[in-house]
DNA sequence: CACGCTACCGTACGCTGTACGTTAGACCGA
DNA sequence: TCGGTCTAACGTACAGCGTACGGTAGCGTG
């Protein structure tokens, strides 16, 4: 079938055999800032040790002088994006500022889909990374401001955590994917009331609250929010 | 190296070369069941067709009569998971009986840690399955039962599905790891208290919640619905 | 100029999911 | 009993993955 390459021994279709890139064209940062819009753009499945090194114009096996594989460069794709991590103003009564610290980490998390799934599923997490560290040292700090005990503190501190995570997860999944927005209406619709009555009848407000991620989670933090005040006005 | 095999033609290193399984040996129940099996012994990545099929003593292609995929597979695994989803016994106030189902399906995404996965990161999920959907309108409803309004309602049991399969999520993470409790503990220890002040103080209760997850997912169970309560009175 | 160090790279291996075509065995009408 | 048909089970093959290993080229230093 090919017809050119007629000289030679004619290795059977070569791949476009690059030129080899010149010494100093790659580094930590260049390949990470490279992962980082591969993952948002093309998403966490289709990503590839393959796709990322002929993104940055280069053989595959020169990423591995950088990292030790894939893993390691997720994490180290991670760890920058929760370094980028800058608390809010520090205004406010101590519950404001909770609540606005809270917020920041979701807004983080849903702006980061493929990241937020990186550390959702990473098997060996809490490297304790400098700036993460320094939010929940921050936000467990409030949470005394406020006059929480000891163990409410790292309590509620877990929740606020559990649910920050749970929500933006939840979040991605609609933001990636309007379509899907639209097979919830349809089939939510479609669902016999005789059957479901209360969720056919709360069907426009359940679509309303799936639609607007942030709104429904600064929402539910605010139920957050409500129990840790009162946990504080009964210790105090 | 290999000592044996002179005569013949010998087809190099054959791989155990089955025998045909008799017809009726395959059905999407046993397929299913195996999978899950599967799943909770040797976790999610450790998963494949192959491996699957060999459990079975099937070849790899015998399972593609049944299932369009290992996609479509993981699917039917997910709603054979949340099928056995039993509600607990309606007994109580209208937040007892809540906090109970939340607490049952809980349970039931703990007790399955790959299912749990699958289900986090399905694209596309809520099909609306029977189970899931009749258990969804049993806690919207108790809600409602509680005074909470249309949209109230909704929004509310948006954050305990959050919170829910945040505080799942974490959990898995530790149980099915227990040397990272470990790591978790020497890091910890290791944090310079005159940076992370408050942290390097509250270790031991950090340590205790995340060391209980069941009982961390009751607390914040329990401040969301003090929220939720806080509500129900204020519309009442 | 020569030498070594190392950043970049080509090849290859074992793994994956699965498209495609084949085969064997059960069933059925003659 | 015999062919025909239907289909569950299967073998092979292919593209793509992560990456171990060894090679190579170009810079820095002597």
């Amino acid at each position: 079938m090919p017809s050119e390459q007629s000289t030679a021994t004619a290795a059977p279709s070569r791949p476009a055999r690059r030129s080899r890139a010149p010494r100093g064209s790659l580094n930590p940062d260049l390949i990470l800032e490279h992962a980082l819009r591969l993952l948002d753009e093309r998403g966490l499945e289709a990503f590839s040790m393959r796709a990322l090194a002929e993104d940055l114009g280069v053989g595959t096996m020169a990423l591995y002088t950088y990292f030790r594989g894939k893993d390691e460069l997720f994490r180290a794709a991670r760890d920058r994006v929760l370094a980028g991590y800058t608390p809010p103003s520090t205004e406010g009564s101590w519950d404001q500022r909770l609540r606005a610290a809270c917020v920041a980490v979701h807004d983080l998390f849903t702006g980061r889909p493929a990241v937020l799934r990186l550390l959702a599923e990473s098997t060996a997490n809490d490297d304790f990374l400098d700036a993460a560290t320094s939010a929940m040292d921050r936000m467990l700090a409030l949470l005394r401001e406020g006059g929480l005990g000891r163990e409410d503190a790292a309590r509620a501190y877990g929740t606020l955590s559990r649910f920050t995570i749970g929500s933006a997860l939840r979040e991605i999944r609609v933001c990636a994917r309007p379509e899907a927005l639209e097979l919830f209406r349809s089939r939510i619709a479609a669902l016999p009331p005789e059957r479901f009555p209360v969720l056919a009848d709360l069907a426009p407000e359940l679509l309303l609250s799936t639609e607007n991620g942030r709104e429904q989670y600064e929402y539910g933090l605010d139920l957050i929010l409500c129990g840790i005040r009162d946990l504080a006005s009964r210790s105090a």
